[in-house]
DNA sequence: CGATGTGAAAGGTTTCACAGCT
DNA sequence: AGCTGTGAAACCTTTCACATCG
C-alpha cells in the first residue's frame, strides 16, 4: 500500500514539474520551429538533418537558444552534425502533444471570416476547419462553401458531436454574451479572436488575441520610440 | 566648446536611456490601454476618470502593473480617484509618439485582403487604410471598393507619395523577393504580415507576423501541457 | 574542427508591500 | 478608506562560455 501512494506522488511530482517549468516562449519557439520543419521539404536538404543556427535563422532566434529549448526535449539527437529532420519533427510533436489531427471551426461569416475558412487550404495536416457559423441563416444558405455551415443556435452540439478543439471568432463589434456562453459550454480548448473586445474565460479555455490596429500601435509606438528589435 | 560636448552627451545618454529602459511589455500594454481608452466611451464614466482597477479588468493585467507602467508618463494624476481618462489618453498617445493620424495600405488582395482592406471601418481615427495593391491588373480592375488600388509595380511610389507608414501584408504562398525589396525601399516603418513566411529586414522596419495555424498550435501546446495562463 | 549541451551570470519583468495623498 | 506611486524582492528568460563529442 505505501509502495502504492508513494508511486503516485512520484508521477504526480514529475508531471507538475514538466507542466510548470517549461517557460512559455520556449513552448512558443518549439511551435516555430515546428512550423519550419513541417514547411521544410522533408529531405531536400542532403543530409536529412538541420542544424540550431539554421534553425535560429529561420525562425528569427539566436542558435544557443534553440539548443536550450531543446533541452527540455530527449533523444533528439546522436550526432554532431545538426539535428535529424524526421525524428525532431517527432520529438517536438509529441513533447507539445501533437498526436492527431486537431479540428476547427470559425464563428462568425462575415468577409473576414469567410476569408478564414477558405484558409485551411494552406494548413497542413494537422489542423483542419471542418464547420463555420453564423446567427444569419440567410447567409449559411447563400454563402458558397465546401465546409458546412451551421447557426450558432447549434453551436455546442456540433462542436460538442465533432469535437472541434479550436475555433476562430470573426464576429464583428460587440460579441454577444450568448454565444460565449455556447463556446464556453462546448469545452472548446482554443480561441484565435478576431472581434475588437477583450475577452475573459475559464482558465482551460486558451484564448489568442488578434488585433490588427492594436498590431498597428504597437509598431507605431516601437518606430517612434526608436525601439530595438530584437524578435 | 567643453560645454557644447557636455550637453551633447547628456542629451544623447537622455536618449538612450528613454529609448532602451521603457520595457517593450510596458509599451505593449500602454498601446491595449490606449486601445480600450478610444473604445471607452468618453464620459459616460460617471466621473470621466478610470482606476487601474478597472484598467487591468479590461485589458487582463494585475492593477499594481498598470500603475507601474504609467510611471514612464508624466502629468497623469492629480487625484487619489483614478486617472481623468481624457488627460490620460492624452498622455499615452504623446508618449508614444503618435500625433497625427496614420496611414496603411493592404498588399495582396485575396479574399483576405480585401477583407482586411474593408476592415479600415472598424478603426478609432488613428489609423486608416487609403490604398490597396496587387500584381494582378484584373483584380485591381474588377474589385469593388472605394480605396484605391494600384499595381505593385507602383508600390514604391505610391507609398512614398501618400506617406503610408504601414503595410498590411496578405500575399498567399510564397513572398516574391521583388515585393519585399520595393517595401524596404519605401521606407515603410511596420508590416503587419499574414503570409506565411517569416520575414527578415532591415532595422528599422518592424514587424508583426500574425499565422493562424502558428496560433492553432501555440494554443493546442499550451493545453496539452496545461499551462496555467497568466495572459 | 564544427557541432551540441548546459551550468552559471546577466538581464529583464512582474510582484509585493507599504508610504503618501485626497 | 481607498486610491496611486515606487523601491526592493522575487521571478523568469536570455545569453555566455566552455566542456564534450564524433
Amino acid at each position: 500500500m505505501t509502495v502504492k501512494y508513494f508511486t503516485v506522488i512520484v508521477m504526480r511530482s514529475a508531471f507538475t514539474l514538466k507542466s510548470t517549468k517549461i517557460p512559455k516562449p520556449t513552448i512558443a519557439r518549439l511551435c516555430k520551429v515546428l512550423g519550419i520543419l513541417d514547411g521544410t521539404d522533408p529531405l531536400n536538404s542532403t543530409s536529412g538533418t538541420i542544424s540550431s543556427k539554421e534553425i535560429g535563422q529561420k525562425i528569427g532566434v539566436k542558435p544557443f537558444s534553440i539548443r536550450k529549448d531543446f533541452t527540455f526535449l530527449s533523444n533528439i539527437n546522436t550526432s554532431n552534425s545538426g539535428y535529424n529532420i524526421n525524428k525532431l519533427k517527432n520529438e517536438i510533436s509529441s513533447f507539445l502533444g501533437f498526436t492527431q489531427e486537431k479540428k476547427a471551426c470559425v464563428i462568425g461569416l462575415g468577409q473576414l471570416g469567410e476569408a478564414l475558412l477558405n484558409y485551411s487550404n494552406i494548413f497542413t495536416a494537422n489542423f483542419k476547419i471542418i464547420a463555420g457559423f453564423d446567427s444569419s441563416i440567410n447567409r449559411i444558405e447563400t454563402m458558397k462553401t465546401e465546409i458546412p455551415l451551421y447557426p450558432t443556435c447549434d453551436l455546442i452540439e456540433i462542436i460538442t458531436k465533432n469535437q472541434i478543439d479550436l475555433a476562430v471568432l470573426t464576429i464583428s463589434n460587440q460579441i454577444s454574451g450568448t454565444i460565449i456562453d455556447r463556446l464556453i459550454k462546448s469545452k472548446i480548448k482554443g480561441i484565435v479572436n478576431f472581434s475588437p473586445n477583450i475577452l475573459s474565460l475559464p482558465d482551460d479555455i486558451y484564448i489568442s488575441n488578434i488585433d490588427i490596429e492594436g498590431e498597428f500601435r504597437f509598431l507605431s509606438a516601437l518606430f517612434n520610440l526608436k525601439y530595438n528589435k530584437n524578435l
